[in-house]
DNA sequence: CTGAAAGCGCTAACAC
DNA sequence: GTGTTAGCGCTTTCAG
């Protein structure tokens, strides 16, 4: 016969830490004490509230406790969407990070247009955590103001800005799309196009690659934006768009992987040798680009690196260290050649 | 010149009620019903209270006044990962369901295998959330106490429980396995192979496949499980470790898209015709098996649309309406054929 | 090492 | 419509 190990819910009133202080004959603060800072009791008594906390199924209120200590133990982080690898683990490495310190993370999703900033932020600071991640530029200057109010850290991730509120791990989108244009007109291209999303960091990686190509004297044969995210269908019609312009061999610059995929696998039906006819170049690096064939040449960016990045200067901070020069960091990033160029 | 809306951070003390009580010549109690019960104050008040909010920049402090009100606006919610764009875009969908509510979404990322899931329940359950969503089975039966004891609304999604906690939106995996079966079996295939990742849902899908190829007199050639999450790479791998069996026809089943676009990618490598010398079904429907080439047939779900379901099951709880016999629900599956088979 | 008192910032419940 | 009082459940601070 097995018997329950609780007694049936007779009592629905959830246990509090004075339940717990009645029940081990102590004080409330010495239960406080057990959890917060377990040596600074005796082993008996430490014993005795254990068995107390246990037998009663107590689980402290961290609100409370929160709202007493000023310290909420959570942190909120805003990426445009989880639906891409880059982001996706980005929030997975960097909530592991902070999970593993103790502190959980609210999620917001904001989207790649935000039409009320200041609603999203008002949801989040309202909540008071202790610190804030937060991707890229783009926010209004009252939302923007209200961060700086919050007096927590905060790190951007993902964008160089120009004024960056605190911590930043980002890079200079422009910057990509210079080097990838350099690449490519190494690689003895002149005509190139761009299949970009409509975000503002890929079209400031569209624009990097423009300027880059007009200064060494190439032509831009089609510059075709769609709206973000980025998809693998928008890249098949992106080639489809580009056919009449191939009757010369040309070189495409996606703002992602999965655009360079959708444009490989229409070159590819559509009879256009890669990369011989069409030289193709995603950006992100997602497993796709590696494990397709042909396997497609990519910009690669540690995001699970950006992180745990995030995460240890967030953590560093909370821990009660100042601003450093170091605060903001350039994320390095780099071209990796494979069979499409 | 332009002078800064506000004041230079001469105060860093956080601006609470008191203070724009204090600058309204109001009680604090009647800032809470400006913010929170409008309608039960007068315009004049509100206006004057409005003006004050906005000059001192407040935010209220949702912490204290949940703790006030029992109620915390937040949700927990725990999947294995987000990297899969099916828990993507659950994950999506729920929170912006939610956000749309005023609750906001605390996200935990479980893995798929979980050492301490009571360590990780007493994280999120200590933040007392308003209602949790939880992603199949598989969890201690110490850590289901705690959510039972907790008093909650909770969701179970991704799978159907023998004992749901309370409400559900799932399917049977291993259905899913027998009907991929059924399937294939009915396009005269009777050598099948097996690409499982090693989580349990993965598993319980190849286990329904097995049975029914097994109950229908086919073969199982090759059973292959792979560690979770399941990847391109693991599906190229799979393929050339399937190669020694294709002497005759076969059909795959894959644990899901992305392995199942490995089997086909490779297999072209290798010159194994698809469908024609094998058959090929993947399991998720991503955007990718739409749109490689070949398309991918596979099986599809509702990601979006589940996340939409369980926070509506949720709201209408916290909405104050009890338990209904159509809290459990079977998400519809359906296989979509494509080139693959 | 342990306890008592006094809040944290807000809202429920009850006056007026 | 508005104000007052009394907590929410915990931790800080200060005494023992």
């Amino acid at each position: 016969m097995i018997e329950p190990a609780c007694a049936p819910a007779t009592r629905t009133a959830p246990v509090k830490i004075t339940d717990v202080a009645a029940a081990a004959g102590v004080a409330p603060m010495t239960v406080s004490r057990v959890i917060n800072t377990p040596d600074r009791v005796s082993p008996e008594t430490t014993a005795r509230v254990r068995e107390a906390i246990d037998r009663l199924g107590y689980v402290p209120n961290l609100i409370a406790g929160g709202l007493s200590s000023r310290k909420s133990r959570m942190v909120a982080a805003i990426v445009p969407t989880i639906a891409h690898p880059m982001f996706a683990s980005v929030v997975q490495s960097f909530s592991a990070s902070m999970r593993h310190a103790g502190y959980q993370v609210m999620l917001s999703i904001s989207g790649y247009e935000d039409p009320d900033d200041e609603a999203l932020f008002r949801a989040l600071l309202g909540r008071r955590p202790d610190a804030l991640l937060i991707t890229g530029s783009g926010y209004s200057p009252a939302a923007l103001q209200m961060l700086i109010e919050a007096h927590i850290p905060v790190v951007e991730i993902w964008d160089v800005s120009s004024r960056p509120i605190d911590m930043l791990i980002g890079f200079d989108h422009a910057q990509v799309g210079a080097e990838v244009a350099a690449f490519l007109r190494a690689k003895g291209h002149d005509r190139f196009a761009l299949l970009a999303a409509g975000d503002s960091r890929a079209l400031a990686r569209a624009r990097g690659f423009t300027e880059a190509v007009a200064k060494t004297g190439g032509t831009i044969v089609l510059d075709r934006v769609v709206p973000a995210p980025s998809t693998i269908a928008a890249g098949r019609e992106g080639m489809r768009a580009l056919l009449p312009f191939l009757d010369q061999r040309c070189a495409i610059f996606c703002s992602s992987d999965l655009m360079a995929f959708g444009v490989v696998t229409e070159a590819r039906m559509q009879g256009v040798p890669v990369p011989d006819h069409l030289a193709v170049c995603g950006f992100g690096n997602f497993e796709l680009s590696a494990m397709s064939e042909p396997p497609i040449t990519t910009v690669n960016l540690e995001g699970a690196g950006t992180g745990r990045s995030a995460a240890a200067f967030l953590l560093r901070r909370l821990a009660g260290e100042g601003p450093r020069d170091s605060d903001r960091v350039q994320v390095p990033f780099r071209i990796i050649e494979r069979a499409t160029t």
